[in-house]
DNA sequence: ACATGTTGATGCCGTTTCGGCAACAGCTAT
DNA sequence: ATAGCTGTTGCCGAAACGGCATCAACATGT
């Protein structure tokens, strides 16, 4: 199905690799062949859309419109395939996720096994990254859907759902402070803590707290991913700082206690934003599991302000 | 600027003209080209787009996902080609808008005058017709903007703005009732009325009101054009009824008097949607003029909220 | 400073695609 | 039955495309 100019083909793969000659080694065609369009299609723009540098192709502005169009028309041209496929009952086709860690323990596994058996024709390709780098993966159209802490998102994307979870401590099971419903942040940094590293999200959110206070304590262990702060936490190391999501149900069968975090007497929130390209409409089976997301993480939000009611 | 291959073009081409000869005309090549791209097309989505009539095409249902993929392409090639345009400064392109007859007493003229004025390279395309054939002619691409009564629309469009005026009698100065601040439904019918024909939306604002009183009273004229019956209305043949809108500054200098209908005590509103095509970014000149209309309108919501203050 | 490897651009040439002309079959309305 | 419309199909010239080899420009490593 190549409905579009080889142009438009080539322009796309040449702004994802940088480069002609890599971009003809994915495309399979001679690099002249790549050259020769990409040439053209500047020529009837009438502006470069490309600045050569020694090391390959950087867009220009122009280039970056262009490349705008592109993947609008090359990601609509998707859901129509999806669209035609819907209609004689197959679904197929990839939905591509960017998320952030937490959702890797239990969340995303689940929602995906779920679906996946019931429509086995879907696959799934999923990339956790850091959460600016969530939207700008979704932004460059490299992911469909993604998940990551609501900051203020970029105006090319849309916020589907915002969920808020609450932060908490992670400790061993005979951490003293094992026993409280709650703690604050002044209570754990009593206590060695394990901190994460700002390329988590984690980090921003809790940094603003810890600024608040009059001392700001020596962390005993950094660490930039969240499974070993988990793991380290269950061992007795110290104090770990996590969403509800990123645990799960762990927290019932491991050694590990969840205590919801409190600061100045109010629950210290997680907003968690799930994201898709604003000029866009997904295909089906895209839309599909969306809408399962968002309803599952809606479930999980709706659990836990059960679990551990707001205090305020 | 011709990056799509053809075959994108021409499928547009017949599905607007509805056939392949005709469209062969439009785009000035042979129809035998025409139609080999079609059937090219068709072979490449493995299965007919078109149902061969003997007096032309019509789409199927694969053929209507295309004409939906196809018009996304199209449209947003002309945003990016707008984008790259007011990137030289140099602000050029066409505002097509689809509209109920209303507007062109005052608002739509005064707009464009205003626009024009000081973006003299923007041209304007306006049609007039009925609601519904507004947001029909939305759905098909033939417009950008569109302004009808806020009927439920299609889901593939979106409701930009929502502005409700009063409904209200319109007489001569000499008239009986020209002395009334409101008037209702029954004292109007107590002389004679200048009735709306069933294709201008009038009739389906007022048709409800009048099945509930206990006699419908013959109408001594039945016309079509808003126009017409305001002269009718001027020249004291009867009472006719209109949207505020479709009054402007005339109703002062003229021998028309606008006069507010009750009903049961509560006024009679006329909702008028701004409507555009959802799965779509406009380009710059033509976002910019729909923020124009939705103020405008905003504008004179409002003033006529002062001029006639709801009575409730 | 030199060699090497990379980048994108070009000239040449065979293949593919596209478009125009004319003729065809199918249908409709007069 | 005739005339007028429809879409389709051979045939052929023109334009576009892709592949190969080559070139100049630049970066990197020795």
């Amino acid at each position: 199905m190549r409905f579009h100019s080889p142009a438009i083909q080539y322009f796309h793969a040449v702004r994802r690799t940088g480069s002609i000659r890599a971009a003809a080694r994915v495309l399979n065609v001679a690099s002249s062949a790549v050259s020769r369009q990409i040439l053209k299609l500047e020529q009837e723009v009438g502006s470069p859309l490309f600045e050569r540098n020694a090391r390959g192709l950087t867009l220009t502005t122009v280039g970056e419109m262009l490349a705008r169009h592109v993947m609008n028309v090359l990601q609509d041209l998707d859901r129509f395939r999806s669209d035609v496929a819907s209609l004689s009952g197959a679904w197929h086709g990839t939905v591509s996720i960017a998320c952030i860690e937490s959702l890797t323990e239990s969340v995303l596994p689940d929602l995906i096994a779920s679906h996946r058996g019931r429509a086995r024709r879907v696959s799934f390709t999923t990339e956790v990254k850091g959460s600016s780098d969530v939207l700008e993966a979704l932004s460059r159209g490299e992911a469909d859907i993604g998940i990551a802490i609501a900051l203020r998102h970029p105006p090319d994307l849309r916020q589907v759902a915002l969920k808020r979870f609450r932060l908490g401590a992670l400790v061993a099971r005979e951490h003293p402070l094992a026993r409280r419903k709650t703690v604050t942040l002044e209570q754990c940094l009593a206590f060695p803590v394990i901190q994460a590293l700002p390329e988590l999200s984690i980090y921003h959110l809790l940094q603003p707290l810890i600024a608040q206070l009059s001392e700001t304590p020596e962390p005993a262990i950094q660490a930039n991913s969240i499974d070993l702060m988990r793991e380290l936490a269950a061992r007795g190391v110290g104090v770990a700082f996590q969403t509800q999501l990123g645990i799960g149900r762990l927290s019932r069968d491991s050694q590990l206690v969840f205590l919801p975090l409190d600061n100045a007497g109010s629950p210290v929130w997680s907003d968690l934003g799930i994201y898709v390209r604003a000029e866009r409409t997904l295909p089906a089976y895209t839309e599909s599991f969306l809408q399962e997301l968002v309803r599952e993480l809606g479930e999980r939000e709706r659990r836990e302000n059960v679990a551990y009611p707001q205090t305020s």
